[in-house]
DNA sequence: CGATGTGAATAATTTCACAGCG
DNA sequence: CGCTGTGAAATTATTCACATCG
């Protein structure tokens, strides 16, 4: 057990968490899983696995390996998921709609329950059940809500100005889906995925090899 | 001048270039950028930054800082961006809806021009122009039209399925929106967006700030 | 002078390899 | 014995600090 777990440890433990959803899942459940048999499912080498899965106390068994139960229930503890997360989606574009009617975030506790958008043909209706509701009422729907998670799915130019709101409106944690670096405070839990940024890598590493 | 580039730095280099268009389009233009500035801007230190940029040859000049179109198009050759790229992209759900209409990636040098899905009810329209194929044409396709980049946005169950078949069918290089690890042969460029990851993050550093 | 480019120091992460234990 | 857990080594990335040069 370390003092603060790294950053790829964290990004594993969802998958690995994945993983023994499965195996829970399956008919004839195992007890017992070994740091290989997780690597190889994961694709990880055992030692990072083990590594890892030190961060969560000594829950392995030698000669044995870990109690699947037991570490998925752990691992679900450390990364928060013990309680469900409700969700401000601000964004009603294409990819919002896609965010908001995907019903795999809702199966690991993340909730939508409110998407914002500036677009008044689009204010008003619902989507899954979700009200899209006009963001001059973002600061009161968050903090009436206690809503803590937002995920900003508009275009590149409202970025910045939309997170500044959510944090004015008391939002703690940001999924940034614009391809914008976003400012914000230190105390501001940011997590950004930039596809430009992936895309751009893939064709760096085509254009690698060509040469 | 270093052998191979760091992962980081090829990241980074997708910013800098952001940044470098931006002023490349402003009316007053500068010539010339130092490294603090840059910094600034992209928020990276400025060793960082120059360290980065030592990976593209001796491009600085002393007391100046770098030429701004020179350094821009030295990144865009860098990332294989000199010449467009077209895309094909599997899955005609929401979120592959939201990929093929957004016009950003175009603008990036990469072209989405064939989209393939299963459903009997989507394939034969087409959005923004591009037409939904049927899953059974993909191989020659993306044979005929030598289409070396996808992306992957079909549900989970389906995606690994879906890189064997883009593979066998002449893809060289994947980008993976699925909540899914793909196993693919050494010689496949695969890059990965795990949003359940990404929120699954956020929640961690949520409930470990409360303890 | 004022900026780059880089060797060296530092920090972070991964991997190795093996002691220790049920 | 066969596995975990972990020091130590190796690797990778970042930051510092300064010699260098236009």
């Amino acid at each position: 057990m370390k003092g603060s777990i790294p950053q790829g440890t964290i990004d594993r433990m969802t998958l690995y968490k994945r993983c023994l959803e499965n195996l829970l899942n399956e008919d004839n459940r195992r007890q017992c899983i070994t740091s290989s048999e997780l690597g190889k499912e994961t694709r990880f080498s055992p030692a990072t696995v083990r590594r890892d899965l030190s961060c969560l106390g000594q829950l392995g068994q030698r000669k044995v390996g870990y109690r699947i139960d037991e570490l998925y229930d752990t691992i679900n503890k450390i990364l928060g998921l013990d309680k469900a997360w409700e969700v401000a989606l601000v964004g009603a574009g294409n990819l919002g709609k896609a965010l908001a009617v995907y019903q795999g975030f809702k199966k690991l506790g993340f909730k939508v329950v409110v998407i914002f958008d500036n677009d008044k043909s689009k204010i008003g209706k619902s989507w899954k059940g979700i009200k899209i509701r006009d963001t001059r009422y973002m600061p009161e729907v968050i903090k009436r809500k206690k809503i803590k998670i937002a995920i900003i799915a508009v275009p590149f130019v409202a970025a910045q100005k939309t997170a500044d709101m959510l944090i004015k409106s008391g939002i703690k944690a940001i999924l940034n889906l614009a391809p914008s670096r976003l400012t914000v405070p230190d105390k501001i839990k940011l997590r950004s995925v930039d596809l430009a940024v992936k895309l751009e890598n893939l064709s760096y590493l085509l254009a690698r090899d060509k040469m």
